[in-house]
RNA sequence: GGCGCCAUCGUCUAGUGGUCCAGGACGGAUCGUUCUCAACGAUCAAAUCGCGGGUUCGACUCCCGCUGGCGCUGCCA
C-alpha cells in the first residue's frame, strides 16, 4: 500500500510553503488509495515553538487535507531512537563522541538513487560525505535518524519532501542500509523561492495559511494555486478541484524548474471561485458592499472625478424624475427613463448612471447600480441623493 | 571553496529527436460590448529555447564544457 506523510517541524505558524509539501503528499495517497499522516518533528528543542503544532493541524483541516489516525510526535519516541542509535554502535556502523551519537560513513563507493521527480537518476560518492550526528547529546536524535527509523516503522513509500533534503540523500540510504532495512523512494520537490529568488521562508514573504485565511482566501482557491506551483494538469485546466486533482496528479509530471513564488493575490484571484465575478476574495465583500447597510461618507474629490457638469442641476433632474416614477421602482423603466434624461440633457447616459451611483454610494465602484438600489429601496435612494445634492451645494 | 540540483516569451509553463521558423495562461497594447468596476469577445506585440562545442540526415529535446541561479556543506530541520 501506498503511504504518504507531511512531516513539517514546529517551529513557527505554518506558512505557504508547506501547503504544497503537504497538498502532493496528500494527492498521492489519495490517488492510491492509500493513507496519508501527519508526523511532528519536533526534535530541535531550541526552535521548538508550542502554538504550532496545533496550527498545523488545524490549518490542514481547514485545506481539507485530512490526514489518517493520530499524528506522530517524535519528541514521545525519544527512547526509540536512542535504542535504534545503539543498535548501530553495535553494528560498529555508529560510534559515540562528546556524548552524540555518529554515522561513521565508509570512504569508498557510490550511492544511486532515483528521484521520483522527472525520474532522474542522481548519485554522490560517499569519498565527499563526512560522518554525521544520528543522536544529539541531549538525547534527541536528529533529522536523518528519526527520518529513517520513523518513515521504516511507518512503511512511508513514497517520501515525499523538499528539494532541501536531495543533498542529504547519503546519509539516508547509508543508514537504512546499515539497519539492513529497504530504503524508501523518495520525491524531492523544486523549492518555491521567494521574489528574491531564495528559499520562501517567513522573512522572505511566506504569507502564513492562517493569515490567508483570515483575509477571506477560499481553501480551494489556496489549494488550486499550490497544485499548479509545480505542476501543470493535462489540458491546462486551470480551474481544479481537489477530486480532480487526485484524479489527474502524478509526481513524474512535477516540475524540475525552480519556481518563483510570487504569492501576490493577484496570482490567486484568478482561481478563486467566488460568488460575483468581482469579487476577489471573501473580504473584498465588505468595501464594496459596505454602503449598501452604511450611510455614505461623501467626499467632494469624488464628485469631481465624474465628468458630469452642473451635478447639482442634473441630480434635482433626476429626483424630480424618481418622485414621479411608480413604486416599486423596475429596472426597465428606471433604465429607460434616465436614458431619455440624458438624452433631453444632452449628456452621456453612462455620465448619467455614473453621478447616480456616486450619489448613492460615496464611491464609483460598486455591484451593478440597479440591484444596489433595489437593495437599499426608493426611500433611502431618494434620501441620500437629495443628501449628496445638499453636500454639492455647500462643498 | 567542495558536493548536488536546475536553466523555454516580462511571469508561470507546454514540449522526452522530425508534426515547433516553439503552443497556452497571466501580465501588456489596441478594438468591441457594457450604467461603473469587473467580466466577456476579437486582434496584436512578446522566446536567436542561458552560452559554446559535439552526436545525428535532423536537437528545445541526447552528450561534454562554461556561465548563472538555488540548495546542502550545523549535536537545525
Amino acid at each position: 500500500m501506498i503511504k504518504t506523510r507531511f512531516a513539517p517541524s514546529p517551529t513557527g505558524m505554518m506558512h505557504i510553503g508547506g501547503v504544497r509539501t503537504a497538498l502532493y503528499a496528500f494527492l498521492v495517497a489519495r490517488k492510491n488509495k492509500g493513507e496519508f499522516l501527519l508526523r511532528i518533528e519536533d526534535t530541535d528543542r531550541n526552535r521548538f515553538v508550542p502554538e504550532a503544532a496545533e496550527d498545523i493541524i488545524k490549518n490542514l483541516r481547514w485545506l481539507g487535507l485530512d490526514f489518517d489516525g493520530e499524528p506522530i510526535i517524535q519528541s514521545e519516541r525519544k527512547e526509540i531512537y536512542q535504542k535504534y542509535a545503539k543498535e548501530l554502535i553495535d553494528k560498529n556502523f555508529a560510534y559515540e563522541q562528546d556524548g552524540a551519537i555518529w554515522f561513521k560513513v565508509p570512504k569508498e563507493g557510490q550511492i544511486k538513487f532515483t528521484d521520483l521527480i522527472g525520474n532522474r537518476e542522481i548519485s554522490f560518492n560517499l569519498i565527499d560525505q563526512k560522518d554525521f550526528v544520528l543522536l544529539k547529546s541531549d538525547g534527541f536524535p536528529t533529522y536523518h535518524l528519526a527520518h529513517v527509523v520513523d518513515d521504516h516503522e511507518m512503511e512511508t513509500d513514497p517520501v515525499i519532501r523538499g528539494d532541501e533534503w536531495l543533498s542529504s540523500i547519503p546519509k539516508h540510504i547509508l543508514t537504512f542500509q546499515a539497519f539492513g532495512w529497504e530504503a524508501p523512494q523518495y520525491a524531492h520537490l523544486p523549492l518555491i523561492v521567494g521574489t528574491d529568488r531564495s528559499k520562501l521562508s517567513k522573512r522572505h514573504g511566506a504569507k502564513a495559511v492562517g493569515e490567508f485565511r483570515s483575509d477571506g482566501f477560499l481553501p480551494e482557491a489556496i489549494l488550486n494555486y499550490m497544485v499548479l506551483l509545480g505542476w501543470t494538469p493535462p489540458e491546462d485546466k486551470e480551474i481544479i478541484s481537489l477530486d480532480e486533482m487526485i484524479e489527474a496528479f502524478d509526481l513524474k509530471n512535477v516540475h524540475l524548474a525552480y519556481l518563483v513564488g510570487r504569492l501576490a493575490k493577484e496570482k490567486i484571484a484568478p482561481v478563486v471561485p467566488l460568488i460575483k465575478d468581482r469579487i476577489k476574495k471573501l473580504s473584498d465583500f465588505i468595501p464594496l458592499t459596505n454602503f449598501l447597510w452604511e450611510k455614505p461618507d461623501y467626499d467632494i474629490e469624488v464628485f469631481k472625478k465624474l465628468n458630469t457638469k452642473n451635478k447639482k442641476e442634473i441630480l434635482s433632474k433626476i429626483l424630480e424624475q424618481l418622485e414621479l416614477m411608480e413604486k416599486p421602482w423596475r429596472t426597465e423603466i428606471f433604465e429607460k427613463t434616465f436614458r431619455k434624461l440624458a438624452e433631453d440633457l444632452g449628456v452621456k447616459a453612462g455620465d448619467i448612471f455614473q453621478l447616480i451611483r456616486v450619489a448613492v454610494s460615496g464611491q464609483t465602484v460598486t455591484p451593478p447600480l440597479f440591484e444596489s438600489i433595489q437593495i437599499l429601496g426608493e426611500e433611502e435612494a431618494i434620501k441620500r441623493i437629495k443628501e449628496a445634492a445638499k453636500f454639492l451645494q455647500y462643498s
